[in-house]
DNA sequence: TCTATTGTTCGCATATTTTCGAACAATAGA
DNA sequence: TCTATTGTTCGAAAATATGCGAACAATAGA
């Protein structure tokens, strides 16, 4: 996918709070983000949310540009992940706290 | 100041995660938060941005409709205070890594 | 090579946010 | 009562975000 060769994630020091607060504060985006830390690993089209494929596409572009998820690619799929550990060294307890609440 | 009488804030069950994180995720209002948690309370004027005071209090009013601010009167001027423990009940070690964060 | 799969990108429409100045409301104080 | 202070609300403009279908790109596999 040409999109693929060309994906910049931001460096770990690039990574803006109010970026990361922002991709969050979307409810599928967050959404997304709780499955991928239940299940480590998931490609795209795994979610089964009910938006057609290019929101779902905009959506992971804008957790990518924040900094919160990664994706490789593997064959036609991409699979992405949380940068769990990065996010964690640079924003401590953040995500725990995301992730860990009852909403 | 008519607004003021039915100031509504919603209470801790009511407080969403995703309105909070939104409500965050401005850099104005990030910076608020941080001055309040410094200071514990400040009014409205004692933030000297540059910016219109119409747009200050559109700010505080997202603030306070995510329940992360609640302003009560005294005079001509409004107290404002972060809902601290409310917030830390709600969704316990979110504020601090918020707050704890360089950015 | 041809086709299916997986996702991205484009173009566009709609909705939400941000921002401002002006007008208004409530209180304090002269 | 008149005026100053402190904020809120209104109305409107500009900027962003969201969401979709269609077109495109890259790889896998027949």
């Amino acid at each position: 996918m040409q999109g693929m060769r060309r994906m910049r994630f931001p460096t770990p020091d690039q990574i803006s709070l109010t970026d990361v607060l922002y991709a969050l504060s979307d409810p599928t985006r967050l959404q997304i983000v709780r499955m991928l830390a239940e299940a480590g690993e998931k490609t795209c089209c795994s979610f089964e949310f009910s938006i057609a494929k290019s929101t779902l596409s905009h959506h992971f572009k804008v957790l990518r540009d924040a900094g919160v998820v990664h994706t490789r690619t593997e064959g036609t799929q991409s699979i992405n992940s949380l940068r769990w550990e990065e996010l964690e060294a640079r924003f401590p307890g953040l995500l725990p706290a995301i992730l860990g609440a009852i909403e």
